[in-house]
DNA sequence: CTGTTAGCGCATTCAG
DNA sequence: CTGAATGCGCTAACAG
């Protein structure tokens, strides 16, 4: 069976492929009966147009790709939902690559996009990512980017953030008011914003409270989950005094709370956690869990909107378009008193 | 600046088109010298090749795609990652698609990937779809399919799936043996085949456990979380002598959850409740939370093998080649006793 | 080992 | 209103 394109339609029809290429454009200079004829044999045939073709002609693809560290993850989950609504509202494609937070992975796929696949970019470097010169690269070689939550600073563009400075000072200043003295502070990477924004809040926080900032109960984290769970518990048990934990992101909340459980100290009573980000369904079960809930489902939109809007309009995107929405401090019941 | 393609790179070497385009395949019938100079050019020029100009040439995209219904679910992003991994080290793209269960939008979607966008289709069906005309259409146009877990039985495909009916049977014995004596039944679906084997495998245990199947105490739930909450609390209002329930799916599960806490009926002191599917995290927090957990990543890595073989071979896919996983009962602390 | 030629399917000039 | 011709960037068959 020969292949359903425009010259199969065209010869059936007895028209030209350039006259039923307009017809199913809907051209304005494409007689009524004409198209009525040319839609009713592509109907007949269920004809579909090679995207890549298309995409080769018109020189745009109509796919925008999504680089994120993990999927497995309420946060990031969502947020590709919200750009997977818009996308498919404008009729867009989503490609989606995962960094695994590794450096050398986000690096290779940058270079796997750097070629016309994508019209645009939406992404959240991997928190190892030091180096920026693969993102400049890609930057450089056209497609629109827009960074949401976990952005690189270095370029000029559109980034779609939280509030987390705030967001650090309130987790740690409710730990604070729930009576909370000592608490430890566990980062994601030292080398991201986020990380950044939300410790400056967890200083001022204390430091506005009266109490000491101890460098020492600091913890970075890194990918390994199990080794972050068993630092914590050195942590925990070298520093018994320890009575609150502000985790800044998902992952090293849970290993906070898994931690704790393995330790045998009681949450919330021996000691208080806060976890940043979208616990999702364990905080709706669990009292215990007090969380730092940021609107994943929003951010994913907005980015998405935001570079969808500049493709279709050929415009570069300014960094003056980027958006800052509000985290919101979700505690199931109260842990103060 | 004129774009860099093989035509400007062999512009500045004196070349020919084809002889750079074999020498950066590599072609054993290019001089080392040759392939040396093009290589440094393409790096320095920082040449990326069209991928639509080859995938139209070559008639393969080296993209596939995956249709799940929604992405903030454990199951499915475990899924992703799976599927993402095994396409990455084959070279290949992920498209993704979500139908949110919707039948339209399943419609829609398969419509849009009908024409040669994708190599092959990755594909959960959605629970409300009854009808599968589209994804006769669908597979008549070509692309290699494979279903995983949610399938359509009507294809003759490769399916990946876990063994539903005895994990039915095994939690439903596993409420029995714990003590309950009327256990409701979550159905996701009457219409998806998930949900009929898991339901029969409900069935088979309670009959063999010498206890009725009460086909009132079957209650199939819909896309709507917070209805289906209010409907499982009328359920456990009107029965007050439930002591069970057996939720078919994750987000059935929470709502059960959510519905016993809102009663004030403890878990698991007065209901028992065994929750299909990887409720993760929450499963690790919460002692009171049994879940029947399926190897969702190796659910798409064999999904994404079994697929990527035959395009690779480009050999069709046989029912034969499906493959049926274990899922495995999770109880943190036995709620048996 | 290298170049010439043709064409993937489509959108778009330019003619009529 | 319609058709013929051109070329997007790349690969492959065919020469030499």
């Amino acid at each position: 069976m020969p292949p359903v394109n425009l010259k199969r339609l065209a010869q059936e029809l007895n028209l030209s492929i350039a006259t039923v290429s307009r017809a199913l454009q809907d051209s304005y200079e494409v007689s009524a009966h004409t198209k009525e004829r040319v839609r009713a044999l592509a109907a007949e045939l269920n004809y579909q147009p090679n995207a890549y073709a298309s995409s080769l002609r018109r020189n745009v693809s109509k796919t925008i790709g999504v680089v994120i560290p993990e999927v497995n993850n309420h946060f990031f989950s969502l947020a590709i939902n919200g750009i997977e609504e818009v996308a498919r509202q404008s009729g867009y494609h989503v490609l989606i690559y995962l960094t695994h937070d590794d450096y050398e992975r986000e690096v290779g796929i940058t270079q796997y996009l750097t070629g016309g696949r994508v019209d645009g970019l939406l992404m959240s470097v991997a928190s190892e990512s030091r180096e920026f010169e693969h993102l400049q690269k890609l930057y450089a070689s056209k497609p629109a980017i827009v960074f949401f939550d976990r952005v690189c600073e270095a370029l000029p563009t559109a980034k779609v953030t939280t509030n987390d400075y705030e967001s650090g000072y309130l987790a740690t200043a409710h730990l604070i008011e729930a009576g909370c003295r000592h608490i430890a502070h566990l980062l994601v990477s030292g080398n991201l914003s986020i990380g950044r924004m939300r410790m400056q809040g967890y200083q001022a926080a204390l430091r506005e409270h009266g109490l000491e900032f101890d460098e020492t109960l600091v913890l970075t984290g890194d990918a390994d989950d199990e080794r972050n769970k068993e630092r914590i518990m050195d942590l925990l048990r070298t520093r018994p005094e320890v009575d609150g934990i502000f985790a800044s992101v998902e992952r090293l909340a849970l290993s906070s709370y898994q931690a704790c459980k393995e330790l045998g100290r009681a949450i919330p009573e021996q000691i208080k956690v806060v976890g940043f980000s979208n616990l999702g369904v364990a905080s709706l079960l669990d009292p215990a869990l007090t969380t730092i809930t940021q609107p994943a489902y929003d951010i994913g939109r907005q980015a998405a909107t935001i570079l969808l809007r500049a493709i279709e309009k050929k415009k570069a995107i300014l960094p003056s378009q980027s958006v800052v929405l509000k985290s919101e401090l979700f505690a199931r019941r109260s842990t103060a008193r």
